[in-house]
DNA sequence: GTCTATAACTCGATAGAC
DNA sequence: GTCTATCGAGTTATAGAC
């Protein structure tokens, strides 16, 4: 095993089912679209993962560790304001329902619904990447934590977060439109400028997107 | 009609596939499964039901319509406080989560993200349910809005709290805990201490707040 | 590790008698 | 409107050669 770039059948085969469960669902992909996918038969499928199960869990373990580099690391590379690196989070989550036309949303909440409560190896590969993803929102609420009232709950506010993102991606999804995702996220920012406006020299916030507002 | 319900085969079939898919999700039901459970045979579903996804879409149209009746008036009627009916709402949901071992979640938000980007009129009845329930804390808002800030968007406070309320309950099955489910609540409820205590006006997020004092 | 072939089973849906 | 019988396709997974 090199550490070299080559693409391996197994790699291959994670990132074919990861873009099908993404798009489709768990059960909705049939191991036969993977393997024409990966480009691989079903004789190598099987000699990594012993059943399509395991395949899943591979999947939710590469989300795992390629939240930080993938996700989190470009976003506060670019965003150095720590408030607005979670909001430029949940922009970044609005680009995926614009590239799919409100059709694709967050491809862990997806599966958390789909089979968190029947795949209990499953369900844990999703709580981890949760945490990972709210432990990063977390990250920046201390970095603000001067601007926040004293003893805020950071923990809560990270899972607020969290929350707000899953259900606002829903919502978009099931209403086929931007409107309530962007709502949502207004709200969450009325949040953020109310907990903000309580003790401090925050000012002037961002412009940010033109949700439905009044 | 007698006053015992006589339930029909029609009736059966679709309670039957109501809780199922609420259980197990849609696709991973099958007819025989369904069938089982209803007590009829093929013949009578097809009889009834062209497809598969016909039957989803009584599923979605009997939630709708029970939406008033068996979820909303309940509460309105035992709880007075316009604001306490919402978060009486959100206990309802609580409450489906400690009976169900934190495994059953909201059954229009499990079918919004398994089948609402695949099933365009399955979406429809999802947006519809989603509708109608944002539509009854919309109400209990309009009956508070003197204790809101004026000019407050009820629109789209009532859309956030759908939001929340479908990612909180995405979160506790995904922990197997009512803790996040709570704690998304107690931020909600948070965020409407700041928007009660607010006496003055509709501070929702501006391009340039200037001087805006409290 | 990868290949082909296929087993064993379930799926949604249909046919036609009654 | 309900029954039995079943179709054809699709499913996950396996066997065994290379």
């Amino acid at each position: 095993m090199t550490a070299a770039a080559e693409s391996t059948t197994r790699d291959r085969l994670v990132e074919a089912a990861r873009e099908l469960f993404w798009d489709q669902g768990y059960r909705a992909t049939g191991i036969a679209q993977i393997l024409k996918k990966a480009e691989a038969r079903s004789g190598s499928l099987y000699h990594f993962f012993p059943t399509k199960e395991d395949l899943l869990l591979a999947v939710l373990e590469k989300y795992r560790v390629q939240l930080r580099p993938w996700l989190l690391d470009p976003i506060f590379q670019r965003v150095t304001d720590p408030i607005e690196r979670i909001f430029a989070l949940l922009d970044g989550y609005r680009q995926g329902l614009i590239l799919s036309d409100c059709k694709q949303g967050c491809p862990i909440g997806n599966l958390a619904l789909e089979v968190g409560s029947q795949l209990p190896a499953a369900r844990e590969g999703i709580e981890e990447n949760f945490r990972g993803w709210s432990a990063g929102v977390r990250e920046c609420l201390e970095e603000a934590s001067g601007r926040l009232p004293e003893g805020a709950d950071l923990e809560r506010i990270s899972l607020f977060v969290l929350t707000t993102m899953e259900g606002a991606v829903m919502l978009a999804r099931s209403y086929q439109s931007l409107e309530p995702y962007d709502s949502a996220v207004s709200s969450l920012r009325d949040y953020f400028e109310r907990l903000l406006e309580d003790g401090s020299t925050w000012s002037a916030p961002k412009p940010a997107q033109k949700g439905t507002r009044r």
